[in-house]
DNA sequence: CAATATACTTTGAAATTCAAAGTACTTTAA
DNA sequence: TTAAAGTACTTTGAATTTCAAAGTATATTG
């Protein structure tokens, strides 16, 4: 087994860590907030959300605000319980170095 | 700015965080040593030593020890400074969850 | 009502990832 | 001695991923 092994592939680029990131302290954000937070193109967040949502990591729920489309994002249990591990990975790894 | 700007791209794959991660703590690991530490195919880490070859993160040093070809990888000094800003920004991204 | 804005989605070109096959020896063993 | 297997990479290109431009749909503003 390789030192990398438990970083999970998901989670490995830097715009699905930050939705993950902001949606665990979040309980839902929606998709203007997190392209403003992440500082992204439209399409670009569009394919790391549904990325994301394959995996079954996060929850999309459509609905209207002030007649406009508004789509919020929530991590699920399983979404949750797979970026703690991830982060152990993460720190396991680089705290090697000290 | 977004959240995730501090985060490097370069860095921001498994691979190579598992590549830097080694090469921060021993001065030096060859070819094999890398393939068996991150369990990963020949040309899958040769690819991504190339990458950051390519970014002068890390030097390569070839030799012949008992007859047989050695490559050795180096970080290089401007290598281990963009590591360390890597490490800082995936830390402030992660606390903000605490 | 035309122009501009908001909130996404679709599309596909470009870049990246990855492993299979290739190269160049060396070692073992018949 | 020579054939087969092993070591240490490199090359290649198919498959996947990333990303932004353009598109869709509705709302607002002048």
């Amino acid at each position: 087994m390789g030192i990398i092994d438990n970083i999970n592939k998901l989670f490995d680029h830097r715009i699905r860590l930050g939705i993950m990131s902001i949606l665990v302290v979040n309980e839902n954000a929606d998709f203007t907030s997190l392209k403003e937070l992440l500082n992204v193109t439209d399409g670009n967040l569009a394919s790391h959300t549904k990325t994301l949502e394959k995996a079954n990591y996060i929850t999309v729920e459509k609905s209207f605000i002030d007649r406009k489309p508004n789509t919020k994002y929530s991590v699920t249990k399983s979404g949750r319980i797979a970026f703690e591990k991830h982060i152990e990975a993460l720190e396991s790894l680089i705290k090697k170095k000290k």
